[in-house]
RNA sequence: UGCCUGAUAGUAUAACGGUAGUACGACAGACUCUGACUCUGUUUGUCUUGGUUCGAAUCCAGGUCAGGCAACCA
């Protein structure tokens, strides 16, 4: 066979710690999603990282919901997040929250306070911030520091309680108010907050900081790689500092780079923020980055997958092209959407020399990647619509379309030669006049003529009128997140385009949300949950490659 | 200024001391009843300076550049 893929960083701690008997070799990894808003492209990547590792070395995946934040989070989010996750194609094996864990999470706090490792902070936000001095100046010692053993306990059985105000208290680690490393100097545990959290209710008013839930979850599950992104590099020997004076099992923590894409934004804020100030529809409005919104664009599981795969895994920041997302999303669709002919930008013709009251009714393949889709039938005669941007009165020398005296092939039927134009008042076609040359129908005897150019087209009379939606990329810079002043600025105004009477093949009406098509020359296309009985809706996932575009931008 | 990461064509990735290769993009051409697909070809790269070695993208040292870290966010 051909030579094996090379092994990814992970890949290869995974295999050693196997061939070194780690954990009997057993691997468990987890994602852990904050529910505090919707998953994205980005998301995806470590999804697939945390799932793939497991799938390949036997092991399993545990979804657990990072949930200590009662002010963000929302049932709404867990929902939605499961179903992403499920939509592309991964199956955890148990669904869990940190939230589950709080009453171990806090017999966790009480020893880390019997050990003298933690005590009860008085001092505000600001007072800790500025105690804590700077990267290059070590911090000093608040007066809470050096409280007692049996002082700490019971003010923090107090803070659980409720006898404080929010932000009164906070209970934080004694490690090293001088290491180089700022999460090192004393970090918060925990915090006060009276909130309702969207799984405990009002049981609790404290809530665990993240270094004081996550390694201490994956310790309880005994995750054996707890894989995440780069910036918590500096929180590892955080991690590894409380699993250690907890005397709990020993899971790892490795960080691979996030994943970036040009001319979009990745932050869950940013995109709240569109989301709320209604710059796009919703979490699920197909410009978004998000998973909902790329499945509502038409975009597939695998194909976002295959992204995912083909970009890798390492520990190098990267930006990834937009345009390799579009071309897995295009290898995919070339070879199982089937094609239809659909008009966006109507303009009538008609053939001068074909039977007014005739109809013919010819035979289109399906896919001409795939014989097994088979074939449809359409309707022919003398009136059909055409591409507006197929015609030109005046074309230039590499224009393969219709004109005055310029002969074409349409798609599936007749070969035709442009006549003559009829125009409004304002000078715009209103109608072409065509003739079309007998025995060149598609598998006739003068069929195998050449001509320089194919086009689709519908027949008038036959068409079903569909709303076309057209999508383009959300912002005009490549890195709207890295952009000085408001990343709105970059909102690319022409985002989406709305066609309101696109002219298609009258089996369209049938198709149902989520179908996918190629709009034969256009681009692939997908029903849109909008669509009713009436009116169907598409949306476009894609363009196809378009020679004659850069052609045209030549000029 | 302290600590931590990292640096291979435009983008992304491979080569694990032995010919710098692949994909996307771009460009040129062939084919075409989709200016699609497919096929062929072209272009462009090891951050820098030293060192080790018969031999360095790879190992070592200095430098440069980029990113992260001083939330009661995760």
């Amino acid at each position: 066979m051909s030579e094996e893929r090379s092994l990814n960083f992970i890949e290869q701690i995974v295999e050693e710690d196997i061939a070194n008997g780690v954990n009997d070799g057993r691997v468990l990894t987890r994602f852990p999603p904050e529910p505090n808003g919707y998953l994205h492209i980005g998301h995806a990547k470590s999804i697939v990282v945390n799932f793939g590792i497991a799938q390949q070395y036997n092991g399993k995946t545990n979804l657990r919901f990072d949930d200590t934040n009662p002010v963000t989070e929302d049932t709404e989010y867990v929902e939605s997040i499961k179903a992403d996750i499920k939509w592309l194609g991964f199956t955890w094996d148990k669904e869990l929250y940190a939230s589950d864990y709080f009453e171990q999470l806090y017999a966790f706090a009480v020893k880390m306070i019997e050990k003298g490792l933690a005590y009860v902070e008085d001092a505000t936000a600001e007072e800790i911030a500025a105690a804590k001095g700077t990267p290059t100046t070590p911090g000093t010692p608040t007066p809470a520091r050096s409280r007692s053993v049996a002082e700490n306990l019971d003010l923090f059985q107090r803070m659980r309680n409720g006898e404080f105000k929010d932000g009164e208290k906070t209970l934080r680690a004694k490690i090293d108010l001088a290491s180089p490393n700022m999460h090192m100097r004393d970090p918060l545990m925990y915090r006060i907050k009276h909130a309702h959290h969207h799984r405990t209710g009002d049981k609790w008013c404290i809530y665990p900081m993240y270094d004081f839930a996550h390694g201490q979850s994956d310790s309880i599950e005994q995750i054996t790689h707890s894989l995440c992104t780069l910036e918590f590099i500096p929180h590892r020997p955080l991690y590894e500092w409380f699993i250690n004076e907890l005397e709990i099992f020993p899971s790892h923590q490795y960080e691979f780079a996030r994943f970036n894409m040009s001319y979009t934004v990745m932050s869950k804020r940013k995109l709240k923020q569109l989301v709320e100030e209604k710059i796009v529809a919703g979490w699920d409005d197909p410009r978004m980055p998000t998973l909902s919104g790329l499945r509502r664009r038409g975009y597939t599981p695998s194909s976002i997958r295959n992204l995912c795969e083909r970009v890798g895994l390492q520990k190098r920041e990267y930006m990834i092209d937009f345009s390799l997302l579009e071309f897995c999303i295009r290898e995919e669709l070339n070879k199982s959407a089937n094609r239809v002919m659909a008009v966006l930008d109507p303009v009538k013709l008609v053939i001068t020399n074909y039977p007014a009251d005739k109809v013919e009714i010819l035979t289109a393949e399906n896919n001409p990647e795939d014989e097994s889709a088979g074939s449809r039938q359409l309707y022919f005669s003398n009136t059909l619509y055409i591409e507006r941007e197929d015609f030109m009165e005046n074309p230039p020398k590499k224009f393969f379309r219709l004109g005055p005296g310029l002969v074409v092939r349409l798609k599936n039927a007749y070969v035709i030669q442009g006549e003559s134009v009829e125009k409004d008042a304002d000078g715009n076609i209103t109608t072409i006049y065509a003739t079309y040359l007998p025995g060149t129908k598609s598998g006739e005897e003068n069929s195998n003529m050449t001509v320089k150019g194919t086009i689709h087209w519908v027949s008038a009379e036959h068409a079903a009128s569909a709303e076309v939606r057209l999508y383009d990329r959300l912002f005009t810079s490549e890195n709207p997140g890295s952009e000085e002043g408001d990343f709105k600025t970059f909102i690319n105004p022409d985002s989406l385009q709305v066609i309101r009477n696109a002219m298609v093949e009258p089996a369209l009406l049938q198709a149902s949300p989520g179908d996918r098509f190629q709009f034969m020359r256009k681009g692939y296309f997908t029903v849109d949950a909008d669509s009713t009985p009436e009116k169907v809706v598409f949306n476009r996932t894609v363009t196809l490659k378009d020679a004659w575009a850069k052609e045209k931008a030549k000029s």
